[in-house]
DNA sequence: AATATTTTTTAGGACTACCTAAATTATATG
DNA sequence: CATATAATTTAGGTAGTCCTAAAAAATATT
């Protein structure tokens, strides 16, 4: 049941593999897992095969790798702790969201499933994270909801901002310096030759860039 | 300041030392730590020598180890996030105070003065942690109050409980099924030949073990 | 004080997770 | 489709922390 003891650079590989996943299709490459923990990609190959020995993900030489459902299940703990930590962060010691990370990449390592389940119904059972991402249940579900990227949004559509592809602090910081949160009501009123988008924020005309515009997640109101 | 990140390893080698040097006059011995940290002698005998490189300790061969100013300074702050945590998880989270320290030995290795110190003030700034053991404040600053160890309190004399020596489990859920808590009067009615004392408690009589009175923190009303 | 016992250290490995450099396989290009 | 390039793996090594067994030093006993 709760018994699996992953190691902290074990459940970092298996945390990354998952996200990758969920970016390209097919399995994830050794290159791509070795950008994301940041090691050389010989020692992904490494460790890929340990995890592969412990059924947490099927591994084939020079083909990639892709979880198993224990995988799945394990990564899906990792991120469980990581959201939650950030909403406590967050709601109860009023960091701003682009100061969370760091310290969530720590937290989400500590290993007590009664300390998870205390803390998720000590900040109400939230289903979202600061950042707008989704928080799994205790067994693993993820509600998915159905967000769109702001660049992907036609002319003239009213949508609100429910979340943030990256959570990068630069990023975040420049949202906040424009007053956009989560929640707020952005209406798409065109979009330029170079991708750039006119939108309408707080009642008042504003221009992201290509790299913004696809960076937000939306939603059609 | 801030700047010194000790490895979990070495942290907890540090803070063991640091409660061995309250217990003995004198240098603190390898096999003292090795029982402390649960390991051998001989991983001691390296461990110590890298924490000396590193100005957290004086080691001197087949003398023994006391912690320099630095090793003190260390030592505090790992003591501070891991009452701090208790507190945490007793006031916010509703756990029992026999349950979290297990849990604790994780949270304090979280690396991050920002989120100490804002844990702190979420918590209210708190004294004491649930085994009412001080904690320090972010300067390493612990005030110590005059308690005293329950079987060296002469007869008639009242007390109230304000900590233990001990914080096992089992030694915590003793006192919990015999409702004796921080804050509870105890009078002392007399004591026995075997070390054993006759107590009231609660306004009932009743009578402790030697091993349990030597392990209860009381102070005169 | 000589010897027995205990404590501590040294020597030599083991294991995890990393690295560099070289070899191999896959993919892209002409 | 042959070759150049890119991706991946293998081989061999390092650092941190632990271990066992043997040696050395300190302490206790007679």
């Amino acid at each position: 049941m709760g018994g699996l003891i992953l190691s902290l650079v074990e459940e970092n590989y298996i945390k990354a593999i998952y996200h990758l996943e969920n970016e390209v299709k097919g399995d994830v490459s050794t290159n791509a897992i070795s950008d994301e923990v940041k090691t050389k990609p010989s020692s992904v190959t490494d460790m890929v095969q340990v995890l592969a020995e412990k059924d947490l993900l099927i591994y084939k030489k020079y083909k990639g790798v892709h979880l198993t459902k224990k995988g799945k299940s394990a990564a899906m703990k990792v991120i469980r702790k990581h959201r939650l930590w950030e909403t406590f962060l967050v709601e109860k010691l009023n960091f701003q969201w682009d100061e969370v990370h760091d310290i969530a990449e720590q937290l989400e390592h500590i290993h007590s499933d009664a300390l998870v389940d205390r803390l998720d119904d000590f900040l109400g059972n939230p289903e979202y994270d600061p950042h707008g991402d989704p928080i799994p249940d205790a067994e693993g579900n993820l509600k998915s909801r159905n967000k769109k990227v702001l660049s992907h949004i036609p002319e003239n559509e009213v949508v609100i901002c429910v979340g943030v592809k990256e959570s990068g602090s630069d990023f975040l910081r420049y949202l906040d310096k424009r007053n956009i949160n989560i929640g707020t009501e952005i209406k798409v009123l065109g979009k330029e030759f170079d991708g750039s988008m006119d939108l309408l924020v707080n009642s008042k005309p504003f221009s992201v860039s290509e790299q913004v515009a696809g960076n937000l997640y939306v939603q059609p109101i």
